[in-house]
DNA sequence: TCTATGGTGATTTTT
DNA sequence: TCACCATAGA
């Protein structure tokens, strides 16, 4: 590839990254100013410019989307192997390390990879069989100990707890530990924390690695968490070049452990480091801009960025005041329904939202017109029951001592096994040392059960051999066909004739299909090919839905945009309490929130539409809702409100009675503190007034959704 | 083993 | 409100 083709299309910025002869580089890469773009054509000029091998090069992100998005690019441009570049996510990288190197860090060579959900299945079977009863605690909060200690790579036997409850939490820590060794398991935090380890302490793989990755290209850098961080500075060994491309203004995972200072500490640490700065955008139109730098700018804690664009300052930003939930619902449907008759398609259109319960009114809606809609999230594909039992049986299989997948699956489908039988096997097992497995296998033998129960263990046991013998056709769609006869796991639902049974079947055939995709792809040629579809099921859990190509309506949380654009977009719920939400207000976290509007924001590229609900039904109740403060942080030249055909203007409905509000009138704002009123302007839908605080100097404030207190 | 009942609690979720 | 759980009874 030319290095003159590498640099078309660029701007000058741009260019200067792409091409910057500096050994370290950060890139802060505004929404929509095409950083991923940039990562890219860094990959290419590596390559051609400076002629490092592609083999050399790691590049890391965190979505497997954005790792197929690279390969997919790289692949049209570069006349190698693909699948053998180190590009993919932090997660998928250490896999690959891990396989190579299972012996060194203590795991067997068919350790396996458990997914959230496995996890705290586990950790519940834990709780109940060491006899930790503590009703303050629950399962879940274990979880997110032993992930936050993973995340910041301490093990348990490094934790010093001096109260009790920390001493409880560390005592569950140390115990699924200890399980997880024995047994061959390893969960998300651990892929990463065992490479961090084999790193630190095996100096032979570490120089090896070291010696491997020449350049490390980064990612989303601001959504990197400590361990993360920690890899990356280790693999570098301080003598390969850094390349992180990131957006300080985008981190919205910091309650998930991410760290956005950690953009600031890699300036701090190493030594040879440039900053780039994309802020042009090519995505937004000027207005919407407008009002994703005008939100922003009221955040403090900022690395500083202004988006701008060539484009023109496009359409308004539309705004509208729903009386309740209902009518913002309507209000919102009815418009896609008009904007999709004319130049736009259903598919080009999405609505965002902070929390997933509301996008239930919408489906109503939707249903009701006879309107197309798809909604991101939930559950996805092998995440799905049907599915995991499926694949319980085949990890089952292929290492008996998994208690996990075992109980999973000893009674589905149901073989008259029950709670009771369950207790005495386990029992069985903790007083011979046994895994679940083998412990039925002696029990049945030695006659401590009924005939009946013996009888239903040896079908189960006879399941479990056949399918080690699948283990021996090589080709693995048709492995997975076997394993689904032999489990018989389609007659439990085929009696049923309901909705949900029949599509749990086509899922159970889907699974097949997806066999069938992925030995199109494996990546691993010394383990079977079986092996690393478990670990393709866990590491990447697959596309929420179907019908991905129907002309649909996009509907998803603020979280899950990121990354993505739309022509259309619609913000909803802009409520205090709602969006931001009360409890990261209480926790302080206002910023993160702010970021989050930032992101939905600049999602839109021609048309973005803001809606309000004066009511909103949440927890059986109705209540009444203040504006979203982010609402007023936005400029009102950028924002024209559509009113409904009926009933009042969101302004002036607010506007309580501004008789009062007088030119020397002090007033209190909850951001700004105390100030005096010194001039106005406009009435009605857009009165505003011109306040000159105390503290913060003059502000020009939309007097209806500034909250003002008028002081006596 | 299945189903009914009551209590509880309620963001966001890349791997 | 509604989904998720644990427990009780059929």
């Amino acid at each position: 590839m030319e290095t003159t083709s590498i640099l078309e299309n660029l701007n000058d910025n741009q260019k200067n990254a792409v091409c910057s002869e500096s050994k370290n580089c950060l890139v802060i890469a505004g929404a929509g100013s095409g950083k991923t773009r940039v990562l890219i054509q860094r990959i290419f000029w590596l390559i051609s410019s400076r002629k490092i091998s592609p083999y050399s090069i790691l590049a890391v992100t965190f979505t497997n989307k954005a790792a197929s998005e690279i390969k997919k690019r790289l692949q049209a441009n570069l006349r190698i192997k693909i699948e053998n570049m180190w590009v993919g996510t932090f997660h998928g990288i250490c896999y690959r390390i891990l396989r190579k190197n299972y012996s060194k860090v203590g795991l067997p060579k068919n350790f396996q990879i458990i997914d959230a959900d496995d996890q705290l299945r586990l950790i519940k079977r834990i709780i109940k069989e060491s006899d930790i009863e503590n009703d303050q605690i629950q399962p879940k909060q274990y979880v997110w100990y032993i992930n936050k200690k993973k995340d910041e790579s301490t093990r348990s036997s490094e934790v010093k707890p001096d109260d009790f409850v920390t001493k409880q939490y560390n005592l569950v820590y140390s115990l699924y530990e200890e399980y997880c060794r024995k047994v061959g398991l390893v969960d998300f935090g651990e892929i990463l924390l065992k490479v961090v380890e084999l790193l630190t302490k095996d100096k032979e793989t570490f120089i090896y690695y070291k010696n491997l990755f020449k350049e490390i290209l980064i990612d989303e850098f601001q959504d990197t968490n400590s361990i993360q961080y920690k890899l990356v500075k280790i693999l570098s060994g301080n003598e390969n070049s850094i390349f992180a491309v990131g957006d300080d203004d985008q981190s919205i995972y910091g309650w998930r452990g991410a760290i956005v200072e950690n953009i600031k500490k890699l300036q701090k640490d190493l030594s040879d480091i440039k900053v780039y700065r994309l802020e042009q955008n090519y995505r937004s139109s000027g207005n919407i801009l407008s009002a994703a730098n005008n939100v922003i700018l009221n955040n403090s804690s900022r690395m500083g960025k202004e988006l701008w664009t060539e484009d023109s300052s496009g359409e308004l930003i539309k705004f509208f005041s729903a009386f309740n939930d209902s009518e913002e619902a309507k209000f919102v449907v009815e418009k896609i329904e008009d904007l999709t008759k004319g130049d736009f398609k259903r598919s080009e259109v999405a609505i965002l939202y902070r929390s997933n319960a509301q996008s239930r009114i919408f489906e109503e809606y939707f249903i009701s017109k006879n309107i197309p809609y798809r909604i991101y999230g939930g559950l996805r594909f092998f995440e799905r029951a049907e599915i995991k039992d499926v694949l319980a049986y085949l990890r089952l299989a292929f290492n008996t001592r998994d208690d996990n997948s075992f109980e999973r699956i000893i009674n589905t489908p149901t073989r008259g096994i029950g709670e009771k039988t369950k207790s005495s096997i386990r029992e069985y097992a903790a007083k011979n040392n046994l895994p679940l497995y083998y412990a039925i296998e002696e029990m049945c033998e030695k006659k401590i059960l009924t005939n009946r129960i013996v009888e239903s263990l040896y079908g189960f046991m006879k399941a479990i051999e056949k399918i080690k013998d699948s283990f021996k056709i090589e080709n693995l769609p048709e492995q997975i066909l076997e394993v689904i006869e032999i489990t018989k796991i389609k007659d439990m639902y085929s009696s049923d004739k309901n909705e949900q049974a029949r599509s749990k079947i086509e899922n159970i055939d889907e699974l097949v299909t997806a066999a069938d995709f992925f030995s199109d792809e494996n990546q691993f040629d010394d383990i079977p090919i079986i092996e690393s579809f478990l670990a393709h099921a866990s590491l990447e859990a697959g596309e929420g839905q179907g019908s991905e190509w129907d002309d649909c309506v996009q509907l998803m949380t603020l979280h899950s945009s990121k990354g993505l654009e739309f022509p259309i977009v619609f913000l909803v719920g802009l409520e205090e309490g709602l969006f931001p939400s009360r409890l990261s207000l209480e926790e302080g976290n206002l910023e993160e929130e702010r970021r989050l509007c930032y992101v939905g924001i600049t999602r839109a590229r021609k048309l973005l539409f803001m809606t309000y609900s004066q009511i909103r039904r949440q927890y059986g109740t109705e209540e009444y809702q203040m504006p979203s403060r982010f609402i007023g942080e936005i400029p009102t030249e950028v924002i024209e409100e559509i009113r409904p055909t009926k009933g009042e203007s969101f302004f002036k409905s607010n506007l309580n009675d501004n008789n009062s509000i007088l030119i020397g009138s002090r007033v209190m704002h909850k951001k700004f503190g105390e100030g005096t009123i010194t001039s106005s302007e406009g009435n009605d839908n857009n009165a505003r007034v011109q306040v000159s605080f105390d503290k913060v100097g003059n502000k020009w404030l939309i007097l209806a959704l500034a909250n003002l207190e008028i002081l006596k």
